[in-house]
RNA sequence: GGUACCAUAGCUCAGUUGGUAGAGCAACGGACUGAAAAUCCGUGUGUCCCCGGUUCGAUUCCUGGUGGUACCA
């Protein structure tokens, strides 16, 4: 192996930890570069209720995929692998190290494990599925796929309609069952994964979450929901912050309750984020203000494997 | 100060004709391979305000407190 060892550094943990402020000051101690494994910063129109890096960090260091695309765009996490994949072949030109980090958890195991191959869905087939669904209901979802994919019916969450739809819509396009594309099989990458995690305790974590989400409405949030008016039926703005407060502009919350719900909904997303982290029993936990230790981590780990 | 009503889960409240209690919301736990900040599933966590009385047994009935609300002064 003449060529020298890259490492793919993630740094991750539930929303507002204070995941930015530790990628930047990494990136600066390493000398690197920073990717945004977030689902929603990528979006162009989307910037109060993301929590996007400010100006001043961006600055600081020189981020990638952020603010990249449009609402509009079809995007998903198998797009999100190949587009990291490409970014790091050109980082490692230059860098041994790259960070990575973000909060969506799925994204990040589609660069970490790679995630299977499937054919992009037609737009009509999913219309079609989708009203099928909406006028006879989850019943007709779950003998659908009875139908076409018994093996996957057995196996997959027959009360999540977002499951059985993406499965029926995979069978129906391709005449093949949707299960038959998915091989649960680990991607190799060339390069090495260390993974990150930052945490506190859940008071303290729900503390920053409301501080955040004031912050949030103090710098205008409600402008910025209410000019995204146009966009509204766009998946990337079904967002905890955007969805509250278009309920608030329709006059079905006030203003109190569209923010106590904001944080509310905020908390159960880091709750969620909390539970998919824990599955990954290797990755270490660091609170968000010990830097030095994650530095020291990260280092130890370089100088191990270079030997 | 007087009279009436109220006091049960974190909150709003239901209930037990006397056998130690249950809803909604919150909270907590979990699943999750192309919408993932999405989607879905599960769980009751309790000095029934306090002291005494009646009773085999009191959260429930009774005396007296304490706190709250309303009205009258």
């Amino acid at each position: 192996m003449s060529k020298k060892q890259k490492y793919l550094v993630i740094i991750t943990g539930p929303t507002a930890i204070g995941k930015t402020a530790v990628g930047i000051e990494l990136a600066n101690y390493f000398k690197t570069e920073i990717i945004s494994a977030d689902s929603r910063q990528m979006y162009k129109e989307m910037y109060i209720g993301t929590a996007v890096p400010s100006s001043d960090e961006l600055k600081a260091a020189k981020h990638h995929l952020i603010q990249t695309k449009s609402v509009f765009d079809y995007y998903n996490a198998s797009m999100f692998e190949f587009e990291v994949l490409d970014k790091l072949r050109d980082l490692f030109e230059k860098y041994d190290i790259v960070l990575m980090v973000g909060g969506s958890t799925l994204y990040i195991d589609a660069v970490c494990y790679g995630i299977d191959d499937l054919p992009t869905v037609d737009p009509n087939v999913r219309n079609e599925v989708i009203a099928r669904y909406q006028s006879e209901g989850i019943e007709y979802l779950q003998r659908e796929l009875k139908l076409l994919d018994p093996a996957y019916y057995e196996t997959v969450d027959l009360k999540n309609p977002s499951r059985l739809m993406k499965a029926i819509e995979i069978s129906v396009m391709t005449g093949k069952p949707y299960s038959s594309f998915l091989t649960a099989q680990r991607k190799e990458r060339n390069f090495s994964i260390l993974k990150i995690g930052l945490n506190c305790d859940r008071d303290i974590l729900y503390n920053r979450i409301n501080q955040r989400v004031d912050a949030m409405i103090a710098s205008g949030l409600e402008q910025e929901v209410r000019s995204l008016a146009y966009a509204r039926e766009a998946t990337a703005l079904k967002t905890v912050g955007y969805r509250e407060m278009f309920e608030f502009l329709d006059g079905k919350l006030t203003l109190t309750e569209a923010i106590a719900q904001i944080k509310m909904n905020t908390r159960r997303y880091a709750k969620r984020q909390i539970t998919w982290f824990q599955r990954d029993k290797e990755m270490p936990w660091f609170q968000p203000n010990q830097i030095l230790d994650v530095i020291e981590y990260i280092s130890s780990l370089l100088v191990e494997k270079s030997i």
